[in-house]
DNA sequence: TATGAATGAGCGTTCATTCAT
DNA sequence: GATGAATGAACGCTCATTCAT
């Protein structure tokens, strides 16, 4: 049921996916994404306007999926009457398929965050969405749980952005940037789970 | 005593400086440049050998300007000894002066870190080199204060990782991007510190 | 049969050998060479990857032509045994099949040999090339006829190349700096003809 | 009684005909001759108004020297009715004086003869002028000798230019291009002398 | 739909020349 | 006279985009 054309477009996507990992926006040229997909030239602009409109609509489109799991993998209920073991249990799996899911995702997230992020406000803001739904979610954990019941809005967002960035070095720079073995993953996700919950739930 | 031909190439740093954060590398021309410098494109050529080198001299100097001044930040000593509320005064005050420190570098720290990485190797390396020299001495920390005793090097190196990340993640978001009042950085530097209080020395 | 891209090049390839001609390979600009040749500046990329290869292709290949063609003046049997007239006959027809090539490729050997010579080390040796072999068949013939029996190998060469220095500047001087009659050009010949009959055979 | 400037001039001259004679006209650079005559870029226009200037000053004043001392050595009398060894000799010595005085101006002459013909009109027209003169002397010394009676005006010219060809192609091979012992020159001087001779007196 | 030759604006860089000191 | 920093026109080359087939 896919068209021939659709074909031709998903040559290309990849190999722009591909390219724009490998070496960046600015150093990937029109001619290298075309040579790859195989296709001619001129073939390019019978379905991307330029070579930006191809760029973002790479991210955009991972990112809305992203998004779209990364809310499932949180969609399940905790709620703070739950036991310490089981909170802990839930919150490392979530940890891990969320690694899981940019690990999935690597080359792509490794493209929009490495080398896309702020080449353009679109791509920015792509990534920008991104992390804010991320945040909005650990912050209506926040408040359920209600940690930290003395801060301030601004205050939970900080520490809101301070898991989040804590999740997202780690994420970068051991999922993103290399190739994991599962026990690997396993082992990072542990640390990870730990440290933050001695953050939240771990202490009065 | 600043001889004429210094004031020209500072003039020229400081407009590179400045339209790189602004636009990034690709998208800043060397007409730009000597444009908001006030000088002809050839003067350009007589200060830097090329568009690339102005940058990574920008991030080159700065940056081993920053590892030095980190270095210093750190070298307090503190010991197991010492009594929490001596230690959470010290941790916060490191903090706060860290992120001071990049406040006070803001547009270069933002051209290197969002406009800059990975745009070349060179770019790359030297921001990494500046996340190493932070991960170490928190990693030298963490042995000191013999925390979590049961991890293996690996594990200790992404629990470093960890905190790495949510000191960056918060700097970058709100000490970077934007203007601070020293109120706002002190409510920030608050929250980090507790965080960080919390994951390591505030727990069993 | 021509191919549209294969005429594009060979419209590139004449304006360039006429303008180098005209003025030499340094003020000539490749965009003098697209506007005589009628299309844009990129097309001429499309084509000779830079300026300075479209130059020693031209003179590359022609060079190895004219090495071919002059191989085949050459070839034509002579012998001592020979009676004078016949010989003489055949020099002037060999010389003059010469100069008669050279002027067949006025234009291009008036670049490769005024303008083109050491300008780079390549035109240069291929120059030099073209006239080695034609050295190299003289000291052939020379061998061949035991002309100067008394003298050692250097001595050889340097008769050789007096002879190959008296045909090179007339033909430079007469045939390549301007457009000459068939006349003329016998003139010429007959004169050289007897020059080095005079230089060879004609004396005891 | 050489002024200060003139000592800085010279130097200039010195250093320009030294980089010109190596990559030629264009490859040299005005600031490759100030570094090497050690003063400053602005210097150079204190003496010579432009690049070009330079240059044709150095084989406008080189060849001046050059004609007049050509002439000094063809000044010496010779008549057809001298004995054959006498003007034997004499066509040795002259030969012999001439190849020796290129190679005294060797790198001048290899500036002049391999990079700069042709470069300009004017650079061209300098040695031209030198070859015409020489090329005058030796018609003349056709005329005395009422060699080949029966030439009209164009075949002398032609003739002469033959000896000419034979002359400078061997001079530019062996003399200019590298360093010669006496005795190589000896050597070379020998052969020319005698094709000279068997292409002129020596034949009926 | 697919091609790929053609386009041309725009870039980084060079270097002969000028000029304030 | 001497300096050398400053100039800016001009070049070779790139590459996203167009368009006739």
């Amino acid at each position: 049921m896919v068209k021939d054309n659709e074909l031709t477009k998903q040559k290309l996507l990849k190999a722009a996916l591909e390219i724009f990992s490998e070496k960046g926006y600015y150093e990937t040229k029109v001619s290298d994404i075309v040579k790859r997909a195989g296709v001619a030239q001129g073939t390019f602009y019978l379905y991307f306007q330029t070579k930006e409109s191809i760029f973002t609509s790479i991210i955009q489109s991972t990112n809305d999926q992203m998004i779209e799991q990364i809310d499932q993998i949180f969609a399940e209920q905790v709620s703070p009457q739950m036991p310490k073991e089981e909170l802990t249990r839930r919150l490392y799996e979530t940890i891990y398929n969320c690694m899981a899911l940019y690990r999935d995702h690597r080359s792509i997230v490794y493209m929009m965050r490495i080398h896309g992020a702020s080449q353009f406000a679109e791509a920015e803001s792509v990534a920008k969405a991104c992390d804010e739904n991320l945040l909005g979610i650990i912050m209506k954990l926040f408040r359920k749980f209600q940690l930290f019941p003395e801060y301030d809005q601004f205050q939970y967002e900080v520490a809101a952005r301070a898991i989040h960035g804590l999740l997202n070095e780690t994420c970068m720079q051991y999922v993103i940037v290399q190739e994991l073995t599962e026990e690997e993953l396993s082992k990072i996700v542990g640390v990870v789970t730990q440290m933050i919950y001695n953050m939240t739930l771990g202490c009065e």
